[in-house]
DNA sequence: TTAGGCCTGCAC
DNA sequence: GTGCAGGCCTAA
């Protein structure tokens, strides 16, 4: 399921295949799956993206610093960058034929993800990005102060992308197994040495999984169609049962804020 | 604050 | 056939 690092990569992945090439056609096969349902796609046909932006997990393809296609993975959302022969797979949505002859292909079978079309970058960012904290590898002490005054447990703050973006599911159970925080933990209790070391937690997991191309459960591939590699390094994430890498304690699973969550009821203590 | 809905594929 | 996976939004 894509989080940060997963975006970034399908960034990544992408840039090479797609900035500074001409567009030469755009074929919608799924109107829904674009916002606005009318969005004029049309006007993008000649132009480049010329830059691409990521914030959280939400990816931004910029053409010639005006109209903004924001791309949204979802659970299942992929991006494919594939010769312009290759058979359309299954829920394809949309495609953008570049003068190359590749194709920028967008699937989701789920369809939790999207498409939003608008005309500047500016209103992309005014839309998107106004409920969103700071991006997770740019998070400092500083974006968490208000946390001492703040209502709610640290595995909800986290998910809920306001006062940090990027993380999801996975990394918000790695990112605490790592730091020694309990998901049920009071984020106004923390002391600032506990948010440090939060801080310090997030960063380094979502560096490492930078580093190996992301977490591949099942789906998720960048876009040249490689998995990632970091789900071998999990330490909580899908290992209920399972000893805790560092006590030998077997991790519990728990509904938290209606998410699966493993930890460790031994080294992850409430405080 | 929680539950439900969206949606498909896969394990059982 | 059933249940589960969960990002994100809406509603109770």
């Amino acid at each position: 399921m894509p989080e940060l690092p997963e975006v970034q990569e399908v960034r990544r992945t992408l840039e090479p295949h797609l900035l500074h090439i001409p567009i030469t056609a755009i074929r919608i096969l799924r109107r829904d799956f674009i916002t606005p349902r009318n969005a004029p796609l049309i006007n993008l046909v000649g132009q480049c993206i010329t830059r691409t932006h990521r914030h959280g997990k939400k990816l931004f393809l910029i053409a010639d610093d005006r109209q903004t296609l924001h791309l949204h993975l979802g659970m299942t959302g992929h991006v494919d960058c594939v010769p312009a022969k290759t058979p359309i797979a299954k829920h394809t949505h949309l495609i953008l034929e570049l003068a190359t002859g590749t194709h920028i292909r967008f699937h989701d079978p789920r369809r939790f993800g999207g498409i939003w079309y608008y005309p500047t970058l500016e209103e992309a960012l005014a839309a998107q990005t106004q409920n969103l904290g700071p991006d997770a590898l740019a998070l400092t002490p500083q974006n968490l102060a208000h946390w001492q005054t703040a209502r709610g447990r640290l595995k909800q703050r986290l998910l809920a992308q306001r006062d940090v973006a990027g993380l999801g599911n996975i990394y918000v159970d790695e990112a605490l197994w790592q730091a020694q925080l309990h998901p049920q933990q009071l984020v106004g209790r923390l002391t600032p040495v506990r948010i440090k070391t939060l801080i310090a937690a997030i960063r380094q997991i979502l560096r490492r999984s930078l580093a190996l191309g992301g977490t591949t459960l099942r789906d998720y591939r960048n876009a040249s169609s490689q998995p990632g590699q970091f789900a071998q390094q999990l330490h909580a994430y899908g290992r209920a049962q399972l000893p805790c890498h560092r006590c030998q304690s077997p991790l519990h699973s728990a509904q938290i804020a209606a998410r699966t969550t493993v930890f460790c009821p031994t080294c992850q203590k409430r405080h």
